[in-house]
DNA sequence: CATACATACCGTATAAATCCCGTATTTTAT
DNA sequence: ATAAAATACGGGATTTATACGGTATGTATG
């Protein structure tokens, strides 16, 4: 009985070729293959359909991306053994994917021979953690929690969006129909909150911590 | 005869499995891959190493990237027809990779039985066109064109890499050792360049359009 | 009820950023 | 050789940003 795998990847040719090589193992059978999560769930939810024993995910999708599709599989199929498959180790999701129920954390760059093994121990022990892939997961964990304990508020959010553009205070106040004394209190508030001084600075740390996105 | 194909791309998976899905294609053969730029030049200055027909390079790589090897190859190789193979559309790097001398832009989000069209038109055309994919190639001339004439100096790039900062200009300008007018010249010069008003507006158009990366 | 806490706000002082005026030197082009 | 352009710099005016001290209000909590 080889072990049924699931892949979903926007990337049509990865997808594809992965599943070529994937077959050519002794012990695996790619049984179901998505474009993106919505598709994943609709073929997953078609009648007659296989589940598969193994899903592996990638991380950045358009759309229904990794984290989101990890957790629906979680609550919905939990049988199903799902994995991250991402592109770099400097990707901030993997603790958002495990959080969501993920088994373990492929990378891309690993060398198939290791992912066939990778494979196997999932489907046996039900978990994988690649030592070898040089992933610091406690570096990681301390910066998620940082990241959460930042506690940035709803306002305080919106007015970071604004802070990264060209407009000054007093415009930022007006389209958030505030006083500028109030905004100055959120930008204080943000300048304690990511350890800066300028309104330069800070747009710099809440790019660079992916708060705001350009 | 089959076409010889020559694989670059550092995620280790895809690149063994697209090697897996071109040989299973009837006139395609990968007779050499690598993991970076470097590893290309090695492999193919060694003797007796055949030469590819085509190239698939991909453009983002660590260290020496797509566009360093697509040159090195068009120069030192250039019976071999480079194809650069790429994530995504909106990749800036599209007319540099043509400029240096790749005769085609694949996606890796297409799918396979267009890969093996492509492959074959390059092979007998010694280029291919994507019309089907929607790369705006024109958009992208433009945008090129405009990013090179505004034409940033050597200062005024150093000046924008501090204005990504928490710094005050009067820092900048020790930093520099330049007076404070200096940069300031430096700065309006910008401004105008990228059109912006203010200092936040000057570092989120410099992050957004590549110009400093942080 | 009293207390704490977050939110929204005001006045004012100082520092920084922005803009406008002008000049001297060096580089480049004709 | 000389004009034009780019580079570096200065004084000073105005606007914006930043910092600090204090107030009022609603909400939650012991």
């Amino acid at each position: 009985m080889k072990i049924k795998i699931g892949i979903v990847d926007d990337h049509q040719l990865f997808l594809k070729s992965l599943a070529l090589m994937l077959n050519s193992f002794d012990n695996c059978e790619v049984i179901l293959d998505a474009l993106s999560g919505a598709e994943l769930q609709q073929k997953l939810t078609a009648p007659n359909q296989e589940q598969p024993d193994i899903m592996l995910l990638d991380v950045n999708m358009p759309g229904t991306d990794g984290v989101v599709t990890a957790k629906w599989l979680h609550t919905n199929y939990p049988a199903i053994k799902v994995s991250a498959l991402s592109m770099n180790d400097s990707d901030k999701s993997i603790i958002s994917m495990l959080q969501a129920g993920c088994c373990a954390y492929l990378l891309k760059d690993m060398n198939p021979t290791d992912l066939e093994t990778a494979l196997e121990e999932i489907y046996k022990k039900g978990y994988y953690n690649a030592d070898a892939s040089n992933i610091n997961f406690r570096r990681l964990i301390i910066a998620k929690q940082e990241e959460e304990k930042l506690n940035i508020t709803e306002k305080e959010q919106r007015f970071l969006q604004y802070a990264c553009s060209d407009m000054t205070y007093k415009q930022i106040a007006g389209e958030m129909n505030l006083s500028e004394r109030t905004i100055d209190g959120y930008r204080e508030a943000l300048f304690a909150k990511l350890n800066v001084q300028s309104r330069v600075g800070l747009a710099m740390e809440a790019i660079r911590r992916g708060i705001v996105r350009i």
